[in-house]
DNA sequence: AACACGTGGCC
DNA sequence: TGGCCAAGTGT
């Protein structure tokens, strides 16, 4: 949960899941859908799902215990090399380098190393750092100190260099360039992306819902259909199963921007009432209607709960 | 090497 | 506000 995520994010979500799932065995035991549920509005959906496979390795390939090595760790999906240093160091206390955006950044100040983030002789340098420095003994103190150390005092803009212990030696510091380090990394401008969503909402007030592609984003969550640009809502009857009579009006819902790491997608939902006779249809594998007031036993998009919230307001008023 | 993958926080 | 980033990994 913590990668690519802060800590104060994942808390709560961290403390449902541990509940819902206590141990490797019930996690790997519960479903794909069940397990994404408990990730709705995190993001990066991917990683419940690796979690799900891991726990399915780990009680098949290694008798329902965590692997203690940073080999077998990695071999586990979702689980790269800082991820398995980390349970490595911390969890088993044994002698295991992370290198994770905190160490990264405590690292690229103190050596000022200035290549670029990702390059592959930046990297190499910082990990070649991060492990001549992973000590013997306490290596579990040391891995909580230095993420501690980057999340809290050398922090990315404006770093609390006087309350910082390795000041004295940190090289970034002494030539009072700290705020040159790390270097910026060069992101794409967002680019602007399309979608519509077919917002279908019965006579029930229930919306229709496809769970979406294994690839992609939101890769296996449901949301409200989405189509190309290029489909009409005359033959939307036809693409469902769904007969165009039963579709008692659409209208055209107010666009939204959901701003993404590099890219913006602009959505254009268009809501189709049925009439309430057609409450019944299109219950196959991958399509299901959902009533917003109900809780989700599968996992949706923020965005999917957005459109939901919105549907069921819009009921009620 | 470059890119996809989500969402919320910060300035 | 838009850009950058966060307890990174896999393709």
């Amino acid at each position: 949960m913590l990668q690519q995520t802060q800590a104060s994010t994942v808390v709560p979500y961290f403390n449902r899941f541990l509940t819902r799932f206590p141990s490797v065995r019930r996690l790997a035991k519960a479903s794909e859908d069940e397990v994404l549920e408990y990730w709705t509005g995190l993001g990066y959906y991917r990683r419940a799902r690796y979690l799900h496979m891991a726990a399915i390795q780990i009680v098949g390939k290694h008798a329902g215990q965590v692997p203690d090595s940073v080999d077998a760790l990695t071999s586990l999906p979702g689980i790269g090399r800082s991820t398995a240093g980390a349970i490595v160091a911390i969890a088993f206390r044994q002698t295991a380098p992370i290198l994770d955006g905190n160490v990264r950044r405590v690292l690229s100040r103190f050596y000022t190393i200035n290549g670029k983030r990702g390059a592959a002789n930046t990297e190499k340098r910082l990990w070649a750092h991060a492990e001549a420095n992973t000590p013997i003994k306490q290596v579990d103190v040391y891995t909580q100190a230095i993420m501690d150390l980057g999340a809290t005092v050398c922090v990315r803009s404006k770093p609390k260099c006087p309350d910082c212990p390795l000041a004295s030696e940190c090289n970034a510091h002494r030539q009072g360039r700290e705020h040159d380090y790390p270097s910026l990394a060069k992101r794409r401008s967002a680019r602007v992306q399309h979608a519509r969503f077919f917002v279908v909402i019965n006579g029930k007030g229930a919306c229709l819902l496809q769970k979406r592609p294994p690839r992609g984003v939101w890769a296996s969550l449901w949301s409200p259909p989405q189509y190309p640009q290029t489909t009409s809502v005359s033959v939307f009857g036809d693409d469902f199963d769904l007969p165009t009579t039963t579709i008692a009006k659409t209208l055209a819902g107010p666009k939204f921007r959901h701003a993404f790491s590099h890219y913006q997608l602009e959505i254009e939902p268009i809501y189709v009432f049925l009439r309430a006779s057609c409450s019944e249809i299109a219950q196959t594998h991958d399509l299901r209607w959902h009533h917003p007031c109900d809780r989700a036993e599968f996992g949706l998009s923020a965005v999917a709960v957005k459109l939901l919230t919105e549907i069921d307001s819009k009921r009620a008023s």
